[in-house]
DNA sequence: TTGAAAGCGCTAACAT
DNA sequence: ATGTTAGCGCTTTCAA
């Protein structure tokens, strides 16, 4: 090749403009229907499955369309059809409780769900009173539907849901006593290891510590504890019995009002607040189980690694996640869905209240 | 009031279709244009500060939006300016290494900046070798940028976002040199503290345990490490350094490596092998730092609360994803910005190296 | 400063 | 079975 002045060598490779040309315009429905020789209503049609077009038109298009590597714009789609593919997921960015590893599993769980039946996943960030990321999302129509997953006493948001009229699915019990659920069996679990502890494993005060009630998941585990207590045919032991622990500091003061009480064993109402305990203990120089017993409400994955190992109910936050998005795409496809799904939880008995 | 026997005894409430009235629906341009006697042209001007329009038209339609509780549809906007104000963050979904609080936090980082600018943040799984949820967020053009937060070494992901030409922020060392790029000085830090434990700390027989080498930030640590040591005139303990530790069976043996061949003080690549690593430890009957003294290239929040607290670099992941997104809206707004941004860290000292 | 009309890329009546 | 045409709700030339 002669390179003049004012020539150019080429590399072996496309130039900058052949390869702008050849990405820089993305195929769009018209450029297959053109190349095809059809309309694009009937391109439409092939994809979508809607309509009838005969067998030998379909495969043609579908398999230009792999050729051509079309894919479908969706905000002209969206437009179109007043559907987005998109959900939201409610998530809690308060400090101090949005680190629970609950939300990053049960996020995990939807958004695989979700890829599998073409739909993303949008994160809607709420602090507690701050819905303004929430009512950003519902005004601009950007998801098909929400997902609730730590659903609060009062239900401020199922009422922005339901004013706007958009299907939603909490994970966990709702204020709104017409909203889809799908819960842990927390009030049933609750009972379960609160019965064991003090029946099997007898023990004689036990406290427990618990987090803000404001938070529906809690008041269910309260309610276990208590029918558990009672079906043992004890009075809950109120001096004992610490609601709304909300702070590291509150807990601090808790582990030294049980000692002083005499306490044998105490349940933590979920992983982090039995993480801090643990901790605590620790450092007061206390020993599992041999000062005192120590038992979770619930289980997580860092808790699985403490040692000695703490007896917990196990619960799968990926699988309630999934099985929210699942309920909810079936919802937007207009299937009907039962209001209640409630999954079930593993008990581990281990050496902290042996 | 009379019933009659066809009559409708109201409640003081509005009735069910008066509400569907009200809220189904939504209001929109064309609306409050009627309701102003103007076009629906000199309304979008007045929203979106383009074009000239009169400052008194203006007033009157931004208090008109506020009253008629305008807000404009995403899709037909997206539609028209190409531009869909979400961005995407790739999170891994792997198991055993999703679990890291890391990606939490930082994905809470990046979606409150996006929300103060107006923007929603996407998720975008991937696991390794499945990219299959990005290219379809690619492909469907939901989001106008991406913010990767684990470079791997190869850099398929940056190559997919490079030819789709999709502007996008790597959290960590990319393997794309012109990628944007928001680290922690991971390299310095690492450089720093082992600094620390081999001059001032009179360590011995140092070892290290890091995670997959794909990670560009698993690179970054041992450079930082190998800089310390031959830094301290001495050669790489190739006996005690391992890498690619990434299950916990093999850190099962990893340690028992460390005390055969006499380690006195052990350097965790992150959070989550320090974890496990007290935690085997301690199942071992081995104390911190009798009998071995543990420091963290990466501390968490989890981390923070075992006994005895850990040494460890301190890093701020939910800054990191805030600057990420800062970052990307920038670029995506047509601001220069500078190709690397690196943010501090605070080393910790503190009783397990001791 | 304002309005009319075209267009973004798709779907869906309604024809043929 | 396929094509024509009219939107979906916004932005934006181009006129006035």
């Amino acid at each position: 090749m002669t390179a003049k002045s004012q020539g150019i060598i080429r590399k072996t490779g496309r130039t900058r403009s052949e390869r702008m040309n050849t990405n820089s315009k993305t195929v769009q429905l018209d450029d297959i229907a053109r190349k095809l020789g059809i309309s694009k209503t009937t391109v439409s049609r092939a994809i979508s499955g809607k309509g009838r077009v005969s067998a030998e038109t379909r495969s043609r298009v579908i398999e230009c369309i792999r050729m051509m590597n079309y894919s479908p714009n969706m905000a002209s789609f969206s437009l179109a059809e007043k559907k987005t593919n998109n959900i939201g997921v409610i998530i809690p960015m308060d400090d101090g409780e949005s680190e629970a590893p609950f939300f990053q599993d049960c996020l995990m769980g939807i958004t695989k769900c979700c890829a599998l039946r073409n739909y993303d996943t949008m994160v809607i960030g709420v602090e507690k009173g701050d819905h303004s990321q929430l009512i950003r999302v519902l005004n601009s129509h950007k998801t098909d539907g929400i997902i609730i997953t730590r659903p609060l006493q009062g239900g401020t948001m199922e009422q922005l849901l339901s004013e706007t009229k958009i299907p939603y699915v909490s994970v966990g019990q709702s204020s709104d006593l017409d909203a889809i659920t799908i819960d842990s069996a927390h009030n049933e679990g609750c009972y379960e290891l609160t019965s064991y502890l003090l029946m099997n494993n007898s023990v004689e005060k036990l406290g427990l510590i618990l987090g803000s009630m404001d938070q529906t998941v809690n008041r269910s585990r309260y309610e276990g504890f208590v029918r558990a207590v009672e079906g043992a045919g004890q009075t809950v032991p109120v001096q004992t019995v610490f609601l709304g622990v909300n702070s590291e500091l509150r807990l601090r003061r808790v582990i030294e009002d049980l000692f002083q009480r005499g306490c044998s064993c105490v349940i933590c109402g979920d992983d982090m607040i039995c993480m801090y305990t643990i901790n605590l203990l620790a450092a007061i120089g206390k020993v599992i189980p041999r000062d005192i017993k120590v038992a979770s409400f619930y289980n997580s994955i860092y808790l699985d690694m403490y040692s000695p190992p703490i007896t917990a109910l196990n619960f799968r936050a990926s699988d309630l996640g999934s099985t929210a998005a699942s309920l909810l795409l079936d919802i937007l496809e207009g299937k009907e869905t039962s209001r209640e799904t409630v999954l079930g939880f593993e008990m581990l008995i281990r050496k902290s209240t042996m």
